[in-house]
DNA sequence: ATCGCTATTGATAATCATTATCATTTGCGT
DNA sequence: ACGCAAATGATAATGATTATCAATAGCGAT
């Protein structure tokens, strides 16, 4: 739909980046997904199924053109490749399948002040953190 | 010392591991080093400076049977490349500095206990969990 | 709408950490 | 000391990601 378009171009604009068929592309991609992680070359493969054309070069500096810019978030669990997932604002951790590889967030009030907590205990200027619970999710017990 | 050497030949007979010269120099330099975090890398390169003959390859292999032995743990980082470090039986976690790389370890029950529940609320079988905060460290403020 | 210049793209080569291959060597029970 | 399976190490292979660079495409000025 066309407002949704032009709220992609405006996206784009706000951060600075111009307006290419590859970025509308990947940013309508990630919009449209209902997958919340994708990897680079999930998105690359998506795209070329789509029959989209695009370069697999070009989706790793768009993915991070989109982290730099705030758009995205990247995040680096144990399986040793990058997941990119659409920047909500709302910071969450989360809990990973080691079985069936899906993803689910979490959110606790708790955790993160104990984090802070720890961080001054330490004297240390906290700028970011990461927790990821390992585990086998029920869907797999 | 020749008590020492022994309790190594021991520790890798306990984990039916072969008792060789290439083991034998890991572990020991794992012991010795005052590094809590040595890559693979760090590890050969450690080794070589030493006059010990190694190879790269054998490093990492003898350094994944430490880990599938129990006796290091494996922590991947943001980095992108592993670090290990020997496994003394207590969980902790990290903070881990952005600007000289730095890692401090801490310990908090309380988020341990809330990890717990939260798994449970997810009905999700908890295996491992990794919580790493990144920022800057007092001494590089 | 066209021109021109710079940013962007994409095919491909390069890189980095790690793993696989395989001929040679070594630990260790006999 | 003997022999054989396990271990080693040089090197090739892999997989994810980044760098290179000539061709292309936005977009502001005309």
């Amino acid at each position: 739909m066309i407002d949704n378009k032009l709220s992609e171009k405006e996206q784009l604009r706000n951060v600075g980046l111009k307006v290419t068929h590859p970025r509308m592309r990947i940013l309508a991609l990630l919009e449209e997904s209902d997958q919340i992680h994708l990897s680079a070359e999930a998105v690359y493969r998506m795209l070329i199924d789509r029959e989209e054309e695009i370069g697999l070069a070009t989706v790793y500096r768009v993915l991070t053109q989109f982290e730099q810019a705030g758009i995205l978030k990247r995040h680096n669990f144990e399986t040793g490749h990058s997941v990119f997932e659409l920047d909500r604002g709302e910071h969450h951790d989360h809990l990973l399948c080691t079985s069936c590889g899906g993803v689910e967030e979490f959110y606790d009030d708790r955790i993160e002040t104990l984090q802070h907590e720890i961080a001054a205990q330490h004297q240390f200027e906290i700028a970011d953190h990461a927790l990821t619970l390992y585990g086998v999710c029920k869907n797999c017990l």
